[in-house]
DNA sequence: TTCTGCAGTAAGCGCTTGCTTAGTTCACCA
DNA sequence: TGGTGAACTAAGCAAGCGCTTACTGCAGAA
């Protein structure tokens, strides 16, 4: 690849640009100069491809959570007796936010920075993906895998092991993502009061 | 109280002020103006009592910290067993997140807006807090309490619950403080794996 | 060869930022 | 009464911000 080969189409390099700075120093300590500058180009032409850098901010924050919301729905499709979708699901949940820590983080602690408007888009998406959770928590607890009681609750305290895992994460010094979501999706089978869940 | 009577004095005022803006808008989208607004001074009153910007954050993040320290301190020494010590260290973490969802949101959200110095003396509190935890997960799968293999994940994922907690608690819709703790502790034996945490 | 339109840039506009300066007010004390 | 120091402010500076404007270069169509 010469010097003079674009990789990519500029409008995908700005994003993943900007995906890498929101990642590195939060949305609002990112300035439109930065991501340019990632991207290779002069400041001007961000303006060339995206309305405004909020608009940026939106389309990573949409990938990020569309691609999530594949991945837990595809999950649940992997087993058909709940315990099992419980652990892929989490397993990978967990594996994502892990192995995609720049984009985890955008995604996870850039919604206040959105628009109104973008965040009712996004606050949609969340609804989606956790529902994916909550039923399967609703459906091990009806037909008596799981004896947990408060079902919602605990659905979100399952999630909030793997969005965490974003705070903490470091590539280079933590386990591999694919042991953490192991680990996950035993304590998840645990949390729901799976009856052979203690080991 | 009079209009012209000051309800505390000025430094004490402009600490609560940054942290209800910190919390509401993120620390870089805030305005020292806005701080000063908030406390009811001019933009210039806050360099009478505070060095910079970040050194209100600083000030704001390292009181939050103490706190938290001190109240998973002073519940580990609630109890002398395992079980009972990581339920009370539980229950009051997150109990302090949802009850104190302004101060949490800055402790949990701004440790990247802090100076690299700041950000060290930052981090020995938060290993300190961990390290509570810790010791007590230790103790359990010591004597037998406790089956859990991986102490430190295990550790970590617990305290990721109640950090978790500043994300989605809302003081208005979601259910009291107490009653989530009151989950999470129970949550949390589960995930040591305890034996009579089965119901 | 001329025309069209898209990708990209240099320059910079209008505004806001964190912070400073020079000055005022006022309680307190010798 | 006059002096001192702390609390506070009006005004504004230098720098940086998001974004725009007016332009250039160039590939492809006519």
């Amino acid at each position: 690849m010469t010097s003079n080969t674009p990789q990519v189409n500029a409008q995908e390099r700005l994003l993943t640009a900007a995906t890498e700075a929101f990642a590195r120093d939060g949305y609002h300590a990112t300035t439109t100069r930065d991501i340019a500058a990632r991207a290779g180009m002069s400041p001007a032409a961000v303006y060339v491809h995206h309305d405004s850098k909020e608009s940026l901010l939106f389309e990573v924050s949409n990938a990020g959570h569309v691609e999530v919301l594949r991945t837990v729905q595809e999950a649940a499709k992997k087993a058909d007796n709940p315990p099992d979708r419980l652990c892929h699901v989490v397993y990978d949940f967990t594996r994502w936010h892990a192995e995609n820590a720049q984009l985890a983080r955008v995604v996870q602690y850039e919604f206040r920075a959105l628009t109104e408007e973008h965040r009712r888009v996004i606050g949609n998406l969340r609804r989606e993906i956790e529902a994916v959770l909550i039923e399967i928590v609703q459906a091990g607890v009806a037909n008596g895998d799981f004896t947990a009681q408060q079902i919602f609750e605990v659905s979100r305290a399952i999630l909030s092991l793997g969005v965490d895992v974003v705070r903490w994460f470091d590539p280079g010094r933590s386990a591999k993502g694919k042991e953490i979501a192991e680990l996950y999706a035993a304590l998840a089978l645990k949390m729901v009061g799976h009856k052979s869940a203690e080991a």
